[in-house]
DNA sequence: ATGCTTTTGGTACTTTAGTATGACCTGTTT
DNA sequence: AAACAGGTCATACTAAAGTACCAAAAGCAT
């Protein structure tokens, strides 16, 4: 947000400039008018592109990051959304176990309690419904 | 992409008649240098952001629409594909098999072709991977 | 027509997944 | 201290999932 407001600044001293440079160009006469124009035009057309470069990158990532709070909302704890993540990634429960360093009755008791949690019958169908909540 | 052509065109077109118009102004004497090439700034600015904001919806919807080039390499067949698609629901091949009104063994046969192709072990897996693949 | 691929479906089997229940330990709250 | 929540793990069970192998019917291309 700073940043975009620093940026403006800038292209603002920019016009300012190219104000002085076109006007000092066409008194001294050493400089067409056409000339002028064409820079302003592609100059002030990268501006557009740039701005809106950086605008677009911002409404770019807001569908990507996780919704925390649905995550409180649904009691799923730290653990069962770190088994969540491994079954999003295709991880059997013994994986998931060796990765945790847990055995495998705990990750089945986290995964039982996530399927409750999310409503899911299958481990497949909770990946969906995490992704539908936008908490994976 | 017939599209962007068409519109740069018109912007080129815009280009000239803008030329003209100052060149005019100019020389009339009932404009300001300054105002022209301000003018100037302003729409080639707001050019730069259409330009940019039609370039970049394309990018975006790229990743959403899958990629039907991946699925013939990974000689997924049509009703392995559809099977696949069910998968990533999060339905049981039982489930699978009453929407397609097929047996439960033959969406086995499917599913177990499914991993081979997708070089999984899991549902789960084959799920992440074809989402990796832009095939679902 | 005759290969070819796809789709279908079965049997028999092994492996995961998931449920139910109970238990123990550890911080945290009351 | 007692209650509570979170995490751990085990046993025993049922239910899916997945593998292997086979076989037949249907669709299609040469």
């Amino acid at each position: 947000m700073k940043k975009t407001i620093v940026v403006f600044g800038l292209f603002i001293l920019a016009l300012l400039s190219l104000f002085q440079l076109s006007k000092y160009s066409v008194v001294s006469g050493d400089m067409k008018i056409e000339n002028a124009i064409a820079i302003v035009a592609i100059i002030f057309f990268f501006i557009g592109v740039y701005i809106h470069k950086k605008s677009f990158s911002k409404i770019e990532k807001e569908p990507e990051d996780i919704d925390i709070t649905k995550i409180k909302d649904l009691d799923i704890t730290k653990r069962e959304y770190e088994v969540l993540k491994f079954i999003s990634e295709g991880l059997s429960n013994k994986e998931i176990g060796d990765k945790l360093f847990v055995s495998e009755s705990t990750v089945k008791t986290h995964v039982s309690n996530i399927l409750v949690k999310l409503n899911a019958k299958r481990r497949t169908q909770a990946v969906k419904i995490a992704k539908q909540y936008q908490i994976i």
